[in-house]
DNA sequence: CAAACCGCAACTAGTTTGGTTGCAATTTGC
DNA sequence: GCAAATTGCAACCAAACTAGTTGCGGTTTG
């Protein structure tokens, strides 16, 4: 698996402050969902309040919650907050000058990782909070149902 | 930066190898061109011959030389041999079942990520080997031309 | 004033990355 | 037939990154 998971946490993290939109969750009970650590999950909310997706409130009664309404916000958003760099990396040091093609390819590549970075990321920036939300209520809603 | 740089040096050795596909050229010669080292190239090159783009030949004058057409190989092809597993990674283990997001996000991330990375990956598989080479080419000719 | 929070730095174990070394096997020019 | 030029492959290595943990200080509120 390449990249970190820090964009499936932080996305698992806002469908569950879109869900429970009414009050705040704390970063425990985030960690609980997750089987994982308020740490860890603090460390995450933190980089999306930095976005200004989140917000947080400290001392009792604290926890956090939506800056948006969830359908303003598209799972480009959390990756984007939360992964640095771009996905498919580059050269890990300049080709050399003396070759026809060590010359010319870093530029050529640009182009072409930037572009298919940028198709991936469209498409992430067409699914929303809210969808996942609305989702998640519509299978929920299915299981309920007697038969 | 995300993922490894194998498929910027695959991709790089490939168009070297299309540039230059009347002879062959030995892993040194590519290396020089990475300002990098003969046994990570040929690392680099068993996978693009595992997956049938390259052929390589043992012994004096041996080296390696496209399996097919430089038109027949995309940048996704590269990108599919040297690269392992899915590019967004997921949940770094399930989430828990108690919650009512928790026990369905895993399905829902998993149709958003992989359509997500097949966009890229269709963006890649539209360019070839050929067209860098005759950018390549095109570059160098501009570049020879007096004014 | 204590409990329930967040914020943050330091640390760990495990994995991956790019790179290196050493050596065996293969082919070919002389 | 032998030496040189190659690929093939395994064993390392240091640095970086990942997920997770510990410890502690600051803030808010019942």
């Amino acid at each position: 698996m390449g990249l970190s998971s820090r964009s499936a946490v932080a996305i698992h993290a806002l469908t569950m402050l879109g869900r429970w939109k009414e009050r705040s969750l704390t970063s425990a009970e985030i960690a609980a969902s997750l089987e994982s650590n308020p740490v860890l999950v603090r460390r995450i909310l933190g980089s999306l309040r930095d976005a200004d997706l989140v917000l947080s409130t400290e001392g009792r009664n604290g926890g956090w919650s939506l800056a948006r309404a969830p359908r303003e916000i598209t799972l480009y958003d959390a990756f984007a907050a939360v992964e640095a760099g771009p996905v498919l990396s580059r050269h890990p040091h300049p080709p050399s000058g003396e070759c026809e093609v060590g010359r010319n390819i870093q530029a050529l590549l640009e182009v072409e990782f930037r572009d298919a970075e940028r198709a991936m990321e469209a498409r992430l920036g067409r699914t929303t909070i809210a969808h996942l939300v609305q989702r998640v209520l519509d299978i929920e809603r299915d299981l309920a149902l007697p038969r």
